[in-house]
DNA sequence: GTTGAAATTAGTACGAA
DNA sequence: TTCGTACTAATTTCAAC
């Protein structure tokens, strides 16, 4: 009743993509700056960083959560205080044709913080936070290799998380002139169709693997 | 500002670690929980929500600032929508004695937006977010390999991101009895001394790795 | 640790530029 | 659109229990 966060009083309550317009300016991204480093703080205070009035900080505050460009507020825990000491990574090759029951069993998997889609001689990739070493291993043993869709693992630890920012911009590698296309006047940067791919030494995705969503 | 032990403002200014003293109950972590979620909910409502009074909501939600459980609020930012719809993950070998650099050189990358220590073939993962894949080419052979710590880089390309969970917390996957080590009476669980780590197929880490944070 | 007050601040709804 | 102001509602703080 009392939330702060609810997004109840916006116009489109659609739950999938919505509000695909928004063109985000210079001022969204530094309302985003801010935001990503202090999720909490008020929007008064964050239309004082960023230079507009505050009804236009809660304007674009609302739209940028109403487009999705926002798409939650989140405490970082430190996890080896919350008793999760250990941090490993499991690489997963998966069956052919059988990402559906995958996906369905990782969304059974609270222990699982991460999950991605990897191009390369693995399939996926996850992050888990256990307790101790051994809760690792009967994630992996007992828990992961019993679903059929999992071909094989291969389990990495992590000795130390060195960075973890709350989120990258384009502001921070160098300020693009906007997120349009280039004009056809100045010179196109070298675009993914005349590079050299191959220096870069990563292996394409398996065959099989293009349908991610839609299978069976 | 972006490294992950820092330690904002809060009672005791000590930069390492502080107040490790503080003992997590199940209220603790339900507040957690709850903050996971939605970091930017009010106080007050997080009292209802968790089931204790105001006071003593705002008395651990500041115990758990001030002793680093929580470490910062952030907005979740679609990175798409942002302008980077390009995901990369890099696996980095590191030449030996040279991890003083990396670190420090990683540190001027704000498109990293994680790096992560690993057991394993590789020395360290690096996600980096992208406009494109020219982007993530660039920075790979240009910026990575210019760095004379980086004796070798693997480049992954992130196909989807199927789950990202928060902050995982000890309550996901089973309610333990308390952070605490087993009595003696009850039968210990498999530790990491009696477990067959050799199924888990993960490869220890490079000679000379033990020592990450203290090189020359 | 909880309840109930006051003081402060946040969020909203108008106008005007 | 954005800004500035006033109004309303909520939160935070501080008191006593």
């Amino acid at each position: 009743m009392t939330e702060m966060s609810s997004t109840p009083a916006s116009g489109t309550g659609v739950p999938g993509r919505i509000g695909i317009g928004l063109q985000l300016d210079a001022i969204h991204m530094k309302i985003l700056q801010v935001l990503r480093e202090n999720g909490r703080i008020s929007v008064a205070a964050l239309a004082e960083r960023v230079g507009i009035s505050r009804a236009s900080a809660y304007t674009r505050f609302e739209a940028l959560r109403a487009d999705g460009v926002i798409k939650r507020f989140t405490a970082e825990v430190d996890h080896v205080r919350a008793g999760l000491g250990i941090t490993a990574l499991v690489f997963v090759t998966v069956r052919q044709q059988m990402w559906k029951q995958f996906r369905a069993q990782l969304a059974q998997m609270p222990e699982v913080e991460y999950c991605a889609i990897t191009t390369g001689q693995h399939d996926a990739m996850i992050l888990v936070r256990m307790p101790d070493v051994a809760a690792v291993h009967a994630l992996v043993t007992e828990r992961l290799a019993s679903i059929p869709a999992v071909k094989a693992t291969e389990t990495v630890f992590i000795l130390d998380e060195v960075l973890k920012r709350p989120y990258v911009l384009p502001a921070d590698s160098r300020p693009r002139p906007s997120p349009r296309r280039p004009s056809p006047a100045e010179p196109a940067p070298p675009s993914a169709s005349n590079v050299p791919l191959g220096k870069m030494r990563f292996v394409g995705a398996a065959e099989g693997r293009a349908d991610l969503k839609n299978d069976t």
